[in-house]
DNA sequence: TTTTAATTTATTGTATACAATAAAAAACGC
DNA sequence: GCGTTTTTTATTGTATACAATAAATTAAAA
């Protein structure tokens, strides 16, 4: 795994928790390498939003606030609901096709769901991904896609954290469906609002948890 | 100016023509640093999607297709339009009247404008961007500021090129003059529309420079 | 004591040399 | 001559040493 990768990992699993300070020489001893692949790893990390830098002394890992939270993912409906609109009018009979099997893979995945297992709730959320990813391809729009890929990096950080529990899941999943179907029949409005609706519910999930720190989850526990 | 500003001010200016072939070694050579500072620039300049690497023989200035610019003017309209009806809910009387100073200062370097005076034409860029920036201030969302910011670069491009003739620039100062209005009435649909307009007029005014070479202008002439 | 100035230190910024490697050119076999 | 292998070359990738500088610490002055 490349420093940016590995960095980026450590921060969404919470091994960097927020406020860590980092300098680049611990990172480059951490990871084996010079100072040089660090320091790309870092402006990357920076542009994202992850790491800010803390007064000429190294830099600190991100502590988002409620806001923050609220404005990311206010973005993200903004721009995925976009997205799967764009999607219903330009996807190819193909396109259409990897969806449903994204979403047949992601059905599979909840329906392995096990207490506290942590690797079936990464699957979950991989399957989740590429279901989303699979709609932006198909917009035909590679500036939509990168603006919501480095608007979806937060969100996971959060994810990690408070997973759902099953009725979320099985919720979403058929929000997932509507939006399939919103995109088959071409109507790109249906499949727009229907994306924003699952982007908000997912965001209010995330609120509610942060909100109640009484009932948060531990690490992947579901 | 440090090299990142300078490469990109290079390539809007249209002194880094798009295709051209860039290297760490001879921008290095050019603006007289050493290649590391140039390598934080290429970066960065990636990221914007101003340059792109060109099979391990340095990187080429990205050259934009219609499509291209049709899609990152919608982007822009869909990101600045949220932006102006978030700014109609939580500005503050302050902000309004800042707003109201940048409008005027655009207003007065329009009527400064002289025929192909380039210096004029900079000065209306200037302001339509610094009117603009108001509004997004007043948003207080950092993250959607960060996102504007990168979507307006690729426009300054195709400005800088096919400037606006008399007409054109009266009709984005009444457009301006609608959005503070319902900025100031704290009507956010209304502030959304106007400015999505606004920016579907700029879109248009490029598209149809971009598909009628005949008639397009020298650089900076009016 | 408290403020100000001087010194030290931690850390990023920059230059530069060398390593890795993909692309281009040259040599080779058929 | 045309496809294949080998060599060369251009260019980025990485390590490392040194420079610049802001922050922290100590010393001095008031």
């Amino acid at each position: 795994m490349n420093p940016y990768n590995a960095i980026k990992n450590a921060i969404i699993i919470g091994e960097y928790e927020p406020g860590k300070r980092l300098t680049e020489e611990a990172l480059a001893e951490s990871l084996q390498v010079s100072r040089t692949p660090i320091r790309d790893a870092i402006k990357q990390l920076e542009s994202d939003g992850l790491i800010i830098p803390f007064k000429r002394r190294g830099y600190i890992v991100k502590e988002f606030s409620i806001e923050d939270i609220r404005q990311i993912y206010n973005l993200r409906a903004l721009l995925e609901s976009h997205g799967a609109g764009e999607a219903a009018l330009n996807r190819t009979k193909e396109e259409l096709q990897f969806m449903h099997e994204k979403n047949t893979a992601y059905e599979q995945a909840i329906s392995e769901l096990k207490r506290s297992d942590i690797s079936t709730i990464k699957n979950i959320q991989q399957a989740n991904q590429e279901f989303h990813e699979e709609i932006f391809k198909a917009t035909k729009n590679e500036h939509l896609r990168s603006h919501i890929s480095k608007v979806v990096v937060v969100p996971l950080i959060f994810r990690s954290f408070y997973w759902y529990n099953e009725r979320q899941l099985l919720r979403s999943l058929e929000v997932h469906k509507t939006i399939l179907k919103a995109i088959e029949n071409r109507e790109p409005e249906r499949a727009k609002i229907a994306m924003q609706e699952h982007i908000y519910q997912g965001r209010d999930d995330v609120l509610v948890q942060m909100a109640n720190p009484k009932i948060e989850l531990s690490k992947g526990e579901v």
